[in-house]
DNA sequence: TCAATGATGGGCT
DNA sequence: GCCCATCATTGAA
């Protein structure tokens, strides 16, 4: 059913996710948003990433085999939902930080508790996982393997609308240029340094 | 066992 | 633009 192909590094498989459609069928019914706007992380190279001190019981997902979800709770509030890619064994994964609602509109709005909608429904990673539903019990779900949650490709996206950008909000590599967007497109997280960002980050 | 931290988002100033 | 809620995970004592 789809092509897409995950088994490489984080950074490589970010920027081809956009266009992507995640669908989450629940018996309230289907919410599919098109994915807009990636991030890359990895593992013990990679200071941001929660794989970077080695394997732990939260991140065993991301050393798993690609195209499973890593989710993980930010803030005490938030799910933030991961595409793991790359080879099993090596921590490697996709964070999906915010996508257009392409179908079930009504029930991602709801779900947000109104308010919000167009493109604000799934606009930033916690935003996101709200509108299709994401929540802890999805860690380490197969998106390939069909129901509930599913990762499939959508419509082409042109390399020329393709941004890449500094990542966002995170404290450590803020500026490694990992995170991948669409051109214009309202669906993208206005970038944000984190508060805790060191100074003279390196590289 | 304890204290610090964070890949955020929303609301108030 | 700044501040704050809120808790699982982590690393140190």
């Amino acid at each position: 059913m789809n092509v897409l192909d995950l088994a490489h590094p984080a950074e490589e498989v970010a920027p081809k996710l956009l266009g992507a459609v995640l669908t989450h069928e629940t018996s309230e019914g289907t919410v599919s948003i098109a994915i807009t706007e990636t991030e890359a992380y990895s593992g013990a190279a990679d200071p941001a990433s929660h794989a970077y001190r080695g394997r732990t019981p939260r991140n065993a997902v991301m050393f798993g085999p690609a195209g499973h979800m890593y989710v993980y709770r930010s803030h005490g509030l938030h799910w933030c939902a991961n595409i793991v890619t790359g080879t099993d064994g090596i921590a490697s994964a996709v964070l999906v930080r915010a996508g257009r609602v392409v179908e079930g509109e009504d029930l991602a709005r709801e779900r947000r508790g109104a308010k919000v909608e167009g493109p604000r429904l799934a606009r930033g990673p916690g935003n996101l996982c709200r509108a299709l539903g994401i929540t802890a019990e999805h860690n380490g779900t197969d998106l390939l393997a069909g129901a509930p949650v599913t990762l499939s490709e959508g419509e082409p996206v042109s390399e020329g609308l393709i941004r890449i950008g500094p990542r966002v909000g995170v404290s450590k590599a803020h500026d490694w240029q990992h995170r991948f967007y669409l051109a214009g497109d309202p669906t993208v997280s206005a970038y944000r340094l984190s508060p805790r960002a060191k100074p003279s980050a390196g590289a």
